[in-house]
Order: structure tokens, then sequence, then C-alpha cells
DNA sequence: TATTTACTTGTAATCGATTACATTTATTTT
DNA sequence: AAAATAAATGTAATCGATTACAAGTAAATA
């Protein structure tokens, strides 16, 4: 192992104490201007490199925040990543990406082994909708770290999020659909005590009421986000005798399982029956079938978590600043929602 | 900010040393069984969590791991990642996941920062062909901190690497393709400066040669892996008189591609045309025309590369341990390539 | 009882960088 | 030239945990 450079090292070299080579690095203006040079001359041409965990265990920061996500292989949580990667990279900051895999554990996992990682902030959208009652969620409160949710949020006073507008998201894919002339509209939701899934009910249900169709509680599912359950779910609705004419997911996942289901029936999309995703996932649009989905900004979203943060860290307390950013939803309008464009052929 | 419990505060409280406390906490054999269990009943109760950073400053070890890779929105490269992460978890690493966006620039920017960040290996998938000429990857040869690749590999003396075999991959798609009929197979490639992209290439030739049939250079493009390039090559290669009844793409996108520019001709797949993709990414198999793909076992090559790492990094010095591990990878029959059935209807 | 041996615990240095305070040197001001 | 001010550098403590070495205490042996 080849010795590493420290500014004792550099120090020693020039005659001069580590105090002083520290100050001409971080161009203390109390340093002469000729040592200043004479000491970052040395320093690169030993190939000096900043031991950020000395640094880091002084001031007290890492520099490192943790991120929490369900899973990082969907676009929308790798873009969110990289919206707050591209925010942080030039302020010095390091992404610590961690996956709950949507174990509520595993969340309380990470939330203690970044904590014990000295992270100076924690992003992250929850898994668990139980979390505020939790020690370690408290502990991490208490230290004043910190803390913002995206997307899915908790409302906990102080703490700040960024997120879509999910009721207007359920609202415009539903007045969509009613406006193609679909009459019987299904949802395919998820646990709704998680607020993204309430709001996009919320808000189909609202769109219904203001065009004067019927709530059928029995048209909402409760699944979870991926094909598998999409599928089941849709063979329940299509297996009694009053079948929707429109589903509107409230993800990409449940509605690409949809259309499976659909196909297989031989019914068709969308002359017998729309569907509506939810993120906008790549898949969505490159589908022969083309899917209609919800974009949610996520490269923006995690853009503004990361502001929010650099706000809140250098502000300190983040108790008083609590902010609420609320992005606009937009619509993807595609062949799987067309209908009377596809009835007129 | 609450007051951060440290040993010293424990000292304090049991009127005993530091010393004493980190003793005991580390079930070191010195410390009378009574002390031990009073110093960790105080610290429970006292709610104490270890300083990494300051165990990490005295140790030299920051139990962080570096993970470059070119990008997390694919399955391949998260399913890698949770490989990682699964079998270091436990020996209570945790992973610092870093994107190049196959920018060459920010792999030698990955380096830095992980090695400012004082991990204590880095894992990579190379996005820079030429990187071994550079000095910060030098820096990290120097430094004797673990190496390795996975998927993108350089043949580097004692670095270590996990892989699949792409050879035999490239070599398994072509059989298959020659077995439903193909005689003209294109060969949607990429940089073959990148050893994964020769090695599919040359499998491809190879099984060409093996069964007799002509090994034609224009059929072979290297393109970017994407949809749009796929998309043009295939316009290309269907733009001559002479066009292939077959195509095996060396990424799912670019099949993908592809598919998107046959169907828009009206060139049927699979009578028509084949087409194989490569990494089995989930959309080819949930497509309505699924698409047949090499699955490369990423969670495998990503637990693979773990141990390897925790082999090395407990060795110590790695340049005696050079391993070059390769899976064997797995043709997924679909039906963008099951020719012989299709024209049997 | 005196002495050796075995346990326990304490003292102080260390990892590398930062910084309040002290001291020295150079420059102005009177 | 003496005194006051400014500028540059040095000294030493600090962040929190670990550990070689020293030292103390209790138990075992002579």
């Amino acid at each position: 192992m080849s010795h590493k450079i420290t500014i004792y090292d550099i120090a020693k070299k020039l005659n001069i104490t580590a105090a002083t080579v520290s100050r001409a690095l971080n161009n203390n203006p109390k340093i002469s201007e000729k040592t200043r040079i004479l000491v970052n001359e040395t320093a690169t041409k030993m190939n000096y490199k900043q031991n950020k965990l000395a640094q880091a265990l002084k001031s007290g920061k890492s520099y490192n925040v943790g991120v929490i996500v369900p899973r990082i292989d969907s676009n929308f949580f790798a873009s969110i990543i990289r919206g707050i990667e591209e925010e942080l990279y030039s302020h010095g900051y390091h992404v610590i990406i961690c996956q709950t895999y949507n174990n509520e554990n595993m969340e309380i996992e990470n939330i203690n082994t970044l904590l014990n990682a000295q992270v100076d902030g924690i992003l992250m959208s929850i898994s668990n909708v139980s979390i505020e009652k939790n020690a370690s969620f408290n502990r991490l409160l208490a230290k004043n770290i910190p803390l913002l949710f995206f997307d899915r949020k908790k409302n906990i006073e102080g703490v700040s999020s960024v997120t879509v507008n999910d009721f207007e998201a359920g609202y415009k894919a539903t007045q969509h659909l009613i406006e193609e002339g679909c009459k019987r509209i299904a949802h395919l939701s998820n646990d709704r005590l998680f607020e993204i899934f309430k709001d996009r009910f919320l808000g189909y249900k609202q769109a219904l009421i203001d065009n004067g169709l019927p709530f059928d509680e029995s048209l909402v599912v409760e699944i979870k986000s991926n094909i598998e359950e999409g599928r089941k779910a849709t063979k329940k609705l299509f297996g009694v005798k009053n079948p929707p004419d429109a589903i509107f997911s409230s993800s990409d996942w449940s509605a690409l399982g949809a259309i499976q289901e659909l196909k297989s029936q031989g019914i068709k999309i969308p002359e017998e029956c729309c569907v509506v995703g939810f993120s906008n996932e790549p898949f969505t649009e490159f589908m022969e079938l083309s899917i209609t989905s919800i974009d949610q900004f996520p490269l923006e979203m995690g853009k503004q978590a990361a502001k929010v943060f650099l706000e809140e860290v250098n502000n300190g307390a983040h108790i008083s600043t609590e902010k609420k950013i609320v992005l606009t939803p937009k619509l993807h309008i595609r062949k799987s929602s067309l209908r009377r464009e596809a009835l007129k052929k």
C-alpha cells in the first residue's frame, strides 16, 4: 500500500506546520499569497488528496445524503435519483442509494444504516405508511437531520416534500376517459393509506361526480403495482355481467397487466375498453399499442427535492422552513385510450 | 441538535474510561463479563450509536464500496446492484452507486470522488475503453484498493472480473436463428473495442462459419444501444436489394427499435425476419410479440462480484488472487424468433 | 506472608483535518 | 525610533473510536 499523502507530509516538505497547509489549501485569507501558491503547487505535485473521512469527522458533515426508494429498476425512481444527483453534484454531495423492495422492515433498517453512516440528510419515498410511529424515524427527526419526502410522502410537521398533484392527475386521466365516451370507468388502485393512491382515487371519483357519472365502489380495486395483479384484477372486473369500459390504473405495470388480460379475452382496446396508466414509464410509449399515462416529471421532482435539501442543510434548522412543493402532472394521450378516433375507422 | 452520545458519555456515566467502554462494546476478551454487560446495557439505554466516520478514520476502512455503472434504469444493472447489495449487506458494507451515463469523463470523475470518499473497493462496468491509460485509474491501482469489473471489463493484470460468456451467448443466439431456418442474419453490434460487444460478434461469426453460412461484413452494424439507433440501422439494412432474414442485436433496446421499424414496413416477425435481443430486460417477455433474448443472470453476477470483493478485501493484496469468473448465458426463446412454428400455421 | 501470575482497567497516542488562541514578524503611524 | 497595528504562522485542542503499553488489583503459588 503506497503511503497516503497527508497535510503533514506537505508541511514537512515545506518546513511549515500542518495548520498553515490546511489554511492554504482552504484559501484562508490569513495566509500569504506566496505560501498559498507554494502549498497548492506542492500538494498537486505530491498528488495529495484530502481525506474526506477526517474532514467529515471534524466538521460533522459527511457530504453524503441517503436516498431511500422502493426500488431503482423503474424509470420513475431512476430519474428522480438522476435529478437529485445532478443537483447535488456541484455542491460536493454524494448519494447513497438504498432500496426497500417495498419491505417495511428494510425501510427502518435503511434509515438506521444511513444514520450510522452519518449522512447529512435523507430523501425518501416511503414504503411504510405507519413509519412515523417508529423509533428510528423519531431518532431521525430528533437529530434534526434534514428529511425530505418525494412522491410517496407522509404529512409530518416540519418535513418538506416534493410531490406531484395526484388528485389532479387522477382527475385529468378520468376526465379524458369520460371525454372519450367511457361511462363505466374502473380504477386499479393500491393501498390507499398511501397519500398518492388515495389522492389519485379521489381525483378519479371527483371527475366522475363532476360529470354526473355514478361512482361505483365495486369498480375500484386495491392491488399491488405489478403486471400479475393487474391481470388478475382485470379478470375479476370482467367476470361480472356489467363490465367496465375503461380502466384507469395507478400504475403502468398493472395497466400493462390489464391490457394483457383484455387482449387474451379478445376485448378490443380502446374500442371496447380504454386503458390509462400512471408514471409514463418508457414502455408505455414504445409498445405497439402505446399506453396513455401520467407524467410525474421525476427528473424535476428529484431536482426540486435536492434543492430543498440544500436550503435546509444550509439553514440548519429545517423545522421553520417546511416546504410542500407540488408539481403539475401531464397526461400523455396515446392509443390505449383514443377511443373516438378508433371508433371512426 | 440533540447531543450525540459517544463512548465518553457512557464512560462518564459509569465512571470508567472510554477505552474500557470501547473494548466492552467490541467484546474484547480482556474486559470482565460484568463490565461488558453493564456497558452494553448502558449503551442501549442511552441510545448510543457508533460513529462510523470516526471508526473509519481510525481503521482506514469506510465500509463503503463504490459501484460504477453506465446507468441504473435498466433491469440489468439494477439487478446486478441488488445482487451486490444482498451479498455485502451482512458484512456491514454499504454501496455508493455512481452512474456514468456512458460519459467517459464521468467515469474518471466517479473514480476520483469514490477514492476521495475512501471507499474500500470499486466494482465497475466500464464505460470507457481507453480508461487504463488514465491517471485516476492508475492511482486506483497503485493504492491497491480492490477493483473489480463486471460485465464490461478490461483485461488488466491483477484485476478480477465477473462476466458472462458473451462469445457463447452470441453463438447460441445465432445458432438458434440458423436452426429456425434463417440464412442472412444481421448483427446489431456496438463499439467492438468493448470486449462484450466484440465477443458477441465473434460468437455470431463463428456460428455462421460452423454452419457453413457466409459471413457478410455488411450485415454487421455498430450502433448505440437504444431504440432510435436500432430503428435507423434496421431501415438501412432493409434498404438494399438483399435484406436479412434475421437480426441478432447486442441490446434489447435496439432489438425493440428493429421490431418497430420492421412492423412499420409491414415485414412480418418472425416469418420474414426473426429478432433476438440481449439482456432479457423484462419488456422482452411482456410485449405482445415477446422477444427472444439472452439472460446474463445479473443478480448472480452481482453476487459473485461482491464475493470476490470480500475475498480480496480480506486477503489484503489482490494482485495475487486475480479471478475471472465467467457465467453461462441462457437463451430465452420467444415469439420474435419462433419462425418454424409461425410458418406452420 | 512474600512473590509470581492472571485479569482488568487506565493512560495516552493515533487516524487526518480544522481552528481558536498565542506568538512572531512586517508594516504603519506618531 | 518607539509604539501601534496588521499580517502571517505556530501551538495545541478537537472530532470519536481504537489500541499498544503501563499500571493496578486480585488470585495463585511458594
